[in-house]
DNA sequence: CGTAATGTTACCAGAATAGTAATCTTTATC
DNA sequence: GATAAAGATTACTATTCTGGTAACATTACG
């Protein structure tokens, strides 16, 4: 179906949960887990490769848990799905060309750089600031 | 990462065969098979379903072959692309907003939707005939 | 030390992917 | 009509990917 990890999108719903509350906040995963409908046991590994992006900070130990690193403003949607995805490539060609002997004169492979470069220049225009503003329902940001 | 399937990729490779050749060319499967490094059996059921879409004309037995069903101007890279990937949904609440609980108040699915309706945009405006202007190396259109 | 929290690793079942192969159907031609 | 050339269809396999679970390790506070 051509569509992005669940991976990526608990972490979507992780920082989006974050970017809701006051600038800093700090809460633990296990919380973010229960309202944010993540399987408990997976949103540690998720949190872990936020934070070794630079999305995330956290903080070990009792009374720890995990807040943003950076403003919400400056966290993209791009950052988090290229934590989890990879680097954007909608064709294996675009990100290794030497993959295919046709690569040399295949013009579908121009578009297939163009689609992903108008993705990726999309999904860097939308910051988790923009999104958090968005909410309209309070009840989901208790 | 986030790609196409091959399966496209080969798809797209023998549309655009076609659309190098003059208006109406036909040709049979094994002979693009070989030209553009698509594994020989694999290229029947891609034929096929290309064929099933509307995009490709065959004609069976002895002396029959494969040909466009519409001049490659009118054939649109997306539309090989949703024959194997199904209707473009870069999330899964994108084209079935009711699998997430989440959906009714979440801002990241429009960022999904908006998204995923800039590349369907951005390939639909890419046509086979398009492409099939661009190539350069006559070696290529054998 | 005990407890509360994140970090890390290993593991598993099921689905999807890429590819192979065999068999059936149609049809031009001799 | 026999034959052979083509596409159509179906079944199968091996490997990888995915979503998810579980257990254990590490850190820090009090
Ligand atoms: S055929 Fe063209 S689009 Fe497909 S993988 Fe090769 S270079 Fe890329
Ligand atoms: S959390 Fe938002 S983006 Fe993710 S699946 Fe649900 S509605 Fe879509």
């Amino acid at each position: 179906m051509f569509t992005i990890g669940r991976n990526t999108d608990y972490a979507s719903r992780i920082v989006l949960h974050l970017a809701c509350l006051e600038p800093g906040a700090r809460v633990t995963a296990a919380d973010i887990a229960s309202r944010r409908l993540i399987p408990s046991a997976f949103i540690r590994r998720i949190v872990s490769r936020l934070s070794a992006v630079g999305v995330l900070a956290t903080v070990r130990g009792s009374g720890g848990g995990i807040a943003l690193a950076r403003p919400a403003a400056q966290i993209t949607l791009r950052e988090v799905v290229e934590a989890f995805e990879g680097p954007l490539s909608l064709n294996v060609c675009v990100a290794s060309p030497a993959i295919c002997p046709l690569s040399v004169t295949c013009p579908v492979q121009q578009a297939w750089v163009g689609a992903t470069q108008h993705l990726a220049a999309f999904l860097t225009g939308v910051t988790f600031g923009d999104l958090a503003r968005e909410i309209r329902d309070p009840q989901s940001v208790p």
